[in-house]
RNA sequence: CGGAGAGUAGCUCAGCCUGGUAGAGCACCACGUUCGGGACGUGGGGGCCGGAGGUUCGAAUCCUCUCUCUCCGACCA
């Protein structure tokens, strides 16, 4: 992409509605442009990034067998009628009236309109166990939106919903999810650490909010060390087996949100110098509700004895537009954001350092052309504003490298990489370049 | 929803108290000088001062109502 021909308008001067380094970054790199109070319009560098995490979010979600469909953003107010939650859930609920005054929700999430999908067709316990998702926006009135996309009342959110036969097996789909939720993050370059949360009507140990830390996360969060540095399950993890000791590795140390700490447990549990008390970020959370919505929406199937019963269900959500922020807030300088090169929106920034300059400008486009054929997605500056205005947009849009070429290094047939995270520059060849970023 | 604050150029803000033809910096356009870490000069474009009423000869400024946004608290992917 040349910049020259890209969309992305940087601020110069921070805006003053933005409170939090990751919504000051966001709207300084040009990458969201806010259109009510939490609801955001996404803008091109934004746009690439909330891709990009969307991706490893569904490359993961479908390793771990889940399959995914597209649920409205609408939806009938029948179905929450059933179960119970059209009064239980307030104000927060969006709710809209059509031409013909019927009522329509804007959903804030999905568990009653999945159970209708799922009871209009499956009918015995051979087609379990089941998990749907789908990546879709969300609206959830917040009384207070605030933190840019982090607290948005608009938020593109994937959701699953696993379906089972019975307890054992559900507590197989739950453990899917948890260990799928620590490669996600893990593949975003976040260290995310699962925490006991809220338990809902069933009780037991079945829920867990996925925690990053940054000094700038909303809660207070408080576990064993360990945790942080846990390694995280690779690729070939088989989702089929038995997943139950990378849970309970991680379970049976201390971990939990000021909601659910209890000081004494966690000093009874932590030695003190494994005790961690820091910051975090929830960007997932994910909980087994057994018969919650199965019963009320008689959602049966038939067990292998010929009974119909109420199969046991379970929600794992990831905020994916909170995300984008989370990894910033994680992932940041001074001088801007850094990205994690999984979710950078650009793999290489090549800066012309002297655009108009015929040998500057060939040694560039030279450059871009081997590195795009290579497969790389490279953003070309490509515009005559100075270098000085040049370094500090690459720096502030946070792509990993930078390849600088200037008619001064051009003399001595060299050009300059600049890592991004380390701020290490090395000056080499062209060739050497292209053989290092190819 | 309780408390606090802000709406004036694309952005950051001054002007308001004490009413009298709307300002600065950055950004944008033109020309020139510049050019390796956010240059400089000259000229230019851009605002019914959030909206509606009211007071007044005259309102960005005073009064009333209203809308929007932000921050602190309780709730949340």
């Amino acid at each position: 992409m040349r910049l020259s021909r890209f969309f992305m308008p940087l601020l110069k001067e921070t805006p003053a509605e933005a409170q939090i380094v990751s919504h000051r970054l966001m709207l300084r790199a040009g990458m969201i442009r806010q259109e009510a109070a939490g609801i955001y319009a996404w803008l091109p560098l934004g746009h690439r990034v909330l891709k990009k995490i969307e991706k490893i979010v569904r490359e993961e979600m479908n390793r771990a067998g889940a399959i995914e469909i597209l649920m409205p953003t609408l939806q009938p107010s029948e179905l929450w009628k059933e179960t119970g939650r059209y009064d239980a859930y307030g104000p927060e609920m969006l709710r809209i009236k059509d031409r013909h005054e019927r009522e329509l929700v804007y959903g804030p999430t999905n568990e009653d309109m999945v159970t209708d999908i799922f009871r209009a067709y499956v009918r015995s316990y051979k087609q379990l166990p089941l998990n749907l998702y789908h990546i879709q926006w969300k609206f959830r009135d917040e009384i207070r939106p605030r933190f840019g996309v982090m607290r948005g009342r608009e938020f593109l959110m994937k959701d699953a919903y696993s379906f089972d036969i019975d307890a054992a097996s559900a507590r197989k789909s739950y453990n899917r999810m948890y260990v799928a939720y620590l490669r996600t993050f893990s593949r975003m370059g976040l260290k995310s650490i699962p925490m006991r949360a809220e338990t809902g009507p069933i009780g037991g140990d079945l829920s867990h909010e996925f925690i990053i830390l940054a000094d700038t996360g909303e809660s207070q969060v408080f576990c064993h060390k360990d945790l942080v540095d846990m390694p995280v399950p690779d690729e070939n993890v088989d989702f089929d087996g038995d997943l139950e000791p990378i849970v309970r590795g991680r379970t049976s140390l201390y971990a939990a949100t000021e909601d659910k700490h209890v000081q004494a447990e966690f000093e009874a549990q932590v030695p003190e110098d494994k005790r961690l008390s820091a910051r975090g970020i929830e960007v997932g959370h994910i909980f087994f509700f057994g018969s919650k919505y199965s019963a009320p929406m008689r959602a049966v199937v038939a067990g292998p004895d010929g009974q119909e019963r109420a199969v046991e269900g379970g929600s794992y959500g990831i905020g994916v537009s909170r995300l984008v922020g989370a990894i910033i807030e994680a992932s940041h300088d001074d001088a801007g954001i850094i990205w994690p090169e999984p979710v950078a929106p650009f793999d290489i920034a090549l800066i012309n350092l002297k655009a108009g300059d015929a040998a500057t400008d060939k040694a560039c486009e030279d450059l871009y052309a081997k590195l795009r054929k290579a497969g790389r997605e490279v953003l070309y500056d490509d515009t005559q504003e100075r270098p000085g205005a040049k370094f500090a947009g690459a720096d502030l849009i946070g792509i990993p490298v930078q390849l600088i070429v200037g008619p001064r290094g051009l003399e001595k047939g060299q050009v300059e990489i600049k890592t991004r995270k380390t701020g290490a520059r090395e000056e080499m060849s062209l060739d050497a370049a292209i053989n290092r970023l190819a």
